[in-house]
DNA sequence: CTCTGGATTAGCT
DNA sequence: GCTAATCCAGAGC
C-alpha cells in the first residue's frame, strides 16, 4: 500500500486524539479494546483490532515498571498520554504500551493480544508462521508480528509510525475483567480486560489461587 | 563493577 | 509441566 492511497488516508482520519489518552487508565483499557491499532511500514500497512489489555497504573502499583519513581527505563511511562512505552524483556522480547493520563503521572496499557486485520502475509512472514491463530495472540507476538521494537519507545501515537483509530463498525461485545497475567506482585487488583470468545485473546494458564 | 531476574515464548517431555 | 533463549534495568557492593 502506498502512503497516500485511500485506505491510509482513511484510517488517518478516524485517529484517536489526545484527549482520549488522557482519561483514567482503566476506562482506556476497557475502551481500547475493539479500537484498531495500525502500523506503517515503509511502504506497507498493518493492522489489527485490540483484544486484550493490562493497565499499570502509578508509583504505587507493584507491578508497574514506574514502581518506586522514574528511571531511566521507565520515564517515557511518565509522558502525557498518547506516547508509545516499548521495553525489552526475557532477554528477547518486546512489549508494547500505550502510555495515559496527564504528563507527570506514570501509567499505561499494555497491548496483549490482537485480531489480524490487515498485512497478513506480512505479519506470517515477520512471525515465521503460517498459523493466523499464532500471530498476535500474546504481547511479545504481537509486537514481533508489528515490527515494534525499542526504536518506537517514546513515538507519539498521534503521529504516523503507529496509531490507534476507531472501528468503522460498531460490533457489541461482551468485556471480561481478570488479574493480570504472568507478574507476582499485584495479583488483587483486576486490570486485564479482554473480548469474550475472541479466538486471538492470549493463551493462559488458570490464575493460581492464592 | 557484578549479579539477578523479568508485564514471554517455543519446543520438548 | 519444564526450561532454554539471551538483553538490560536495577540493586548491591
Amino acid at each position: 500500500m502506498k502512503y497516500n492511497s485511500p485506505e491510509l488516508i482513511f484510517l488517518n482520519g478516524k485517529k484517536l486524539n489526545q484527549k482520549f489518552y488522557l482519561q483514567p487508565t482503566l476506562k482506556i483499557a476497557r475502551e481500547l479494546l475493539g479500537k484498531i491499532i495500525v502500523r506503517r511500514l515503509e511502504d506497507k500497512i498493518l493492522a489489527g483490532k485490540i483484544v486484550e489489555t493490562e493497565a499499570y497504573i502509578g508509583e504505587d502499583d507493584p507491578a508497574c515498571h514506574a514502581y518506586g519513581g522514574i528511571t531511566p527505563r521507565n520515564k517515557v511511562m511518565y509522558l502525557s498520554g498518547g506516547h508509545a512505552y516499548v521495553y525489552f524483556t526475557y532477554g528477547m522480547h518486546y512489549c508494547f504500551n500505550v502510555v495515559t493520563e496527564k504528563e507527570g503521572f506514570p501509567a499505561a496499557v499494555l497491548i496483549r493480544a490482537v485480531e489480524p486485520i490487515m498485512g497478513i502475509e506480512l505479519m506470517k512472514k515477520f512471525r515465521n508462521t503460517n498459523d493466523i491463530n499464532n500471530l498476535t495472540n500474546g504481547p511479545a507476538k504481537f509486537c514481533q508480528a508489528f515490527q515494534i521494537d525499542k526504536r518506537l519507545n517514546g513515538a507519539s501515537l498521534l503521529e504516523d509510525e503507529i496509531f490507534i483509530i476507531e472501528p468503522t463498525n460498531t460490533e457489541t461485545f461482551k468485556i471480561v475483567r481478570t488479574p493480570r497475567i504472568g507478574i507476582k506482585q499485584g495479583l488483587d487488583k483486576k486490570w486485564r480486560f479482554f473480548i469474550l470468545g475472541n479466538p486471538f485473546v492470549s493463551k493462559t494458564k488458570p490464575t493460581p489461587k492464592p
